[in-house]
DNA sequence: CATAACATACCAATTAGACGGTTTCGTCAA
DNA sequence: TTGACGAAACCGTCTAATTGGTATGTTATG
């Protein structure tokens, strides 16, 4: 009876949609409440038509995670190329990486709660798990002292921090942090 | 009709129990598996009873959170009570409570997880929050360096690997992460 | 016209919680 | 010591709403 689907189709568009208003859901109400009827109600988009991106509820979650991933990869990309010097490059590249996603606007929003939120689904943790396995055998060679392990970690407990919103770290504060993590990879 | 409900009443250990089932439940199979159905049944109390002692399932999870609060804080000061050295003892607490929790099989296991889990629901975060608010406030004058916020960092961080229960990381290894971390603190 | 991209209408199962009943416990008077 | 008696600690059922998913359309696009 709507027109709703008369509209013009563009499947990457709806489907992008659909991805981004889960993870709103999940940042801002918790895995409880990413249902599917809230998902399509979000976006305008019907449940049939969510169900015919998604063909269930777990690969609407799993393909959340894989663009999260892909996001994640692009940027530790990006600043390791930036990055001249060998030793300690991959932990710099995750450091810069995480802190980038931090407030970029753009796209998913609240980058580190959607991931949190997802990592709390023990399906997902094995694929995180692996992820983080692959690049610490891939760098072996350039990231495996003491103090990158360390970076790498307080790396993690950043973005944990980061998705209470707690603004309680001012920014020369974290700069000089920041600073310190970057001449401990170079130890 | 069933005899279930003329046996002894024991409050304290009925609740207790309901604890421990909600947060094995939550860790295991994730929030969404986190029902009064799920929990009344595992823990062979009816749904009356769980809701006598946890007026709503909101008030479960606070219990739960409450209840690792808790157990946090008394390992952090158990800790240091053993620690000598004022600069940086707060810091050095928070890792041994960390690293302690971690392997203890008493009570609720998988601390971590269930405490991911639980800071997964926005409602909760901001508990946490408060709970870290407190903390830095509290010790700003013995845990305020630079090298000690990255060492709170990175337990953090250990606590979030520990919640993927990877093994990627021998006794010795761990052994020597820890002695640096501490070592930093001293700094 | 064939197929992908949607929408609408259902369904069985599950959900949180309300409700009223039953059993035990603490207490205090007789 | 007993024995009411109110309150606390349970139990089991009911329900309205919501859940993930199916089945069957309708429209746009190549």
């Amino acid at each position: 009876m709507s027109t709703a689907h008369h509209r013009k189709k563009q499947p990457l568009f709806v489907r992008r949609q659909l991805l981004e208003v889960a993870a709103r859901l999940a940042s801002e109400k918790g895995m409880t409440a990413v249902t599917l009827d809230a998902v399509s109600g979000a976006s305008g988009v019907s449940k049939g038509g969510l169900l015919h991106h998604f063909p269930s509820k777990n690969m609407l979650l799993e393909a959340l995670f894989d663009s999260l991933i892909e996001r994640l990869d692009a940027a530790i990309e990006e600043a390791m190329r930036a990055d001249p010097l060998p030793h300690g490059r991959f932990t710099r590249g995750y450091l810069h990486a995480c802190l980038s996603l931090r407030d970029q606007p753009q796209g998913t929003k609240d980058w580190a709660q959607v991931t949190m939120v997802l990592l709390s689904e023990p399906q997902l943790r094995q694929r995180w798990h692996d992820w983080v396995r692959e690049r610490s055998e891939e760098y072996v060679g350039t990231d495996s002292s003491v103090d990158a392990a360390i970076v790498r970690l307080a790396t993690d407990g950043i973005w944990l921090a980061d998705l209470l919103g707690s603004q309680d770290m001012d920014e020369s504060a974290r700069h000089r942090l920041v600073e310190r993590l970057i001449e401990l990879t170079q130890l």
